[in-house]
DNA sequence: GTAATAGTGTCTGTGAGACACTATTCC
DNA sequence: GGAATAGTGTCTCACAGACACTATTAC
């Protein structure tokens, strides 16, 4: 921004144009599955494949107020009760063959909602198996089916969301992102475990969940959503910051 | 992506035209202060403030091309012995008041390079320490000076590259880029305390820094730079995760 | 000698993980 | 009763931080 080579101002022919777009990984825990939402193209390049929800960012929008925007398009809810954070940007020459596109990405984080998308829009989005699109994440799971292969460098981007993602389950309190307002520690875990694609000890999980001060606020109330004993409603907490950490196991 | 207007291509009005820039956060430590590479604004908007470096994205480069590019550019060297990674990407609506520019950061980390640049460009990058440029973040340092006021929203993106770098100093061996290929414990250490902002126990650090698998290779040889008993030379080795971390004192 | 930096040893508290055990529900 | 989930207690090992002590240089 520094180097135009006309220093009284911009010359349209200092800066090539460029499209620029936000994309959006959105992910939630569907049957223990960490999921993420996905468009079938219905055109080239790519037709029949899966890809990412977004689109191009307004004159006058910001690339957060795109991305939220996008995010209330693709799953035609308004007041969504999720995580919104911006990931990286990815701006290989060649990432479209079409035309030079550089594309915003973004990490939301939601609890799974009743219908995946209730508005009307061309392509529908539909929650998907991260297992199935990127079976390398989560060893042990099936190879990936035909129909799950991500659009240009979709992959690329979703393998980097659920990376972000897994890394601030450990030091953030974002698992609750994922969960409805109350929640019991049982629920938590299975976030975590599906999140990390692990299974954690329920024993050892409870003592270090409910011993890091300001993370879980205990409702008063029970609940036995998943038979047996009941167990303990919570409320996220106010911390920003987990201290300890929940540590990925090695 | 997924939604443009026309079905069977991009019609070049679905889109407006972005200008895209990226904007460089250079650190590295020079006399036990971490310092940024910073530019001097000849021209308004911001005239007379510190500026990043930075400059337009070529219609034929990619993002991170652009960055090494710029790179290069602004510190004269051509073969640069830095780590560069993307740090966020910005693009509130009025960050300038010209134009829409998006601009893609990148943060870089460098020895203490012998000359801050040697190259021929307009205007000369000079090193600053950081706690000049932003005292916040340096609790106990003194008020910033009139002429650090950083132009745009540089303050931001300094303050974010910032952050990373501290955040990445804890589990990865990145604070060896800011070192010469071979250095001393004492030297790693004050690179820590320099980006830190804190002073580190050398003892604990030593055992500490020495025990952890794959992060320091003895190189064999001894050097006696600070005065006092001549210490080990030690070159990094090929870890890329620091396991255990180096945590940074609550 | 003193000052300065390098490096080792030792103790103590905290927390992670393994796992035995009890509690409360549904069937 | 048995199966399932919730929750507590206890043990062990690893590591962070405090700090005494020794080692090797420059002056």
């Amino acid at each position: 921004m520094a180097k135009s080579q006309s220093p009284e101002g911009y010359d349209p022919r200092d800066w090539p144009p460029f499209a620029v777009t936000v994309d959006l990984v959105v992910l939630t825990v569907r049957d223990s599955a960490l999921s993420a939402l996905v468009v079938r193209r219905g055109e080239p390049p790519f037709e029949g494949c899966a890809a990412l929800p977004g689109g191009f960012v307004r004159e006058a929008e910001s690339l957060d107020r795109a991305a939220s925007r996008e995010l209330a398009e693709e799953t035609g809810l308004a007041r969504l009760p999720v995580h919104l954070e911006q990931l990286a940007t990815y701006g290989a020459v060649d990432r479209d063959p079409r035309m030079r596109v550089i594309s915003v990405a973004y990490l939301a984080l939601a609890p799974d909602l009743p219908s995946p998308r209730a508005g009307g829009d061309a392509a529908a989005a539909a929650w998907t198996p991260v297992a199935a699109l990127l079976p390398a994440l989560f060893p042990g799971s099936p190879a990936a089916a035909a129909d799950a292969t991500l659009a240009f460098d979709h992959a690329k981007i979703l393998a980097d969301g659920v990376e972000r993602a897994r890394a601030k389950l450990e030091y953030s309190p974002l698992a609750a992102a994922f969960c409805p307002p109350q929640f019991t520690v049982g629920e938590l875990r299975r976030v975590y475990e599906a999140v990390w694609g692990v299974t954690l000890d329920p024993r050892n999980f409870h003592r270090k969940v409910t011993g890091t001060q300001g993370f879980l606020i205990p409702v008063g109330d029970t609940t036995a959503r998943q038979g047996g004993r009941p167990a303990q409603l919570f409320r996220l907490g106010d911390v920003t910051l987990l201290n300890p950490p929940m540590l990925r196991p090695a």
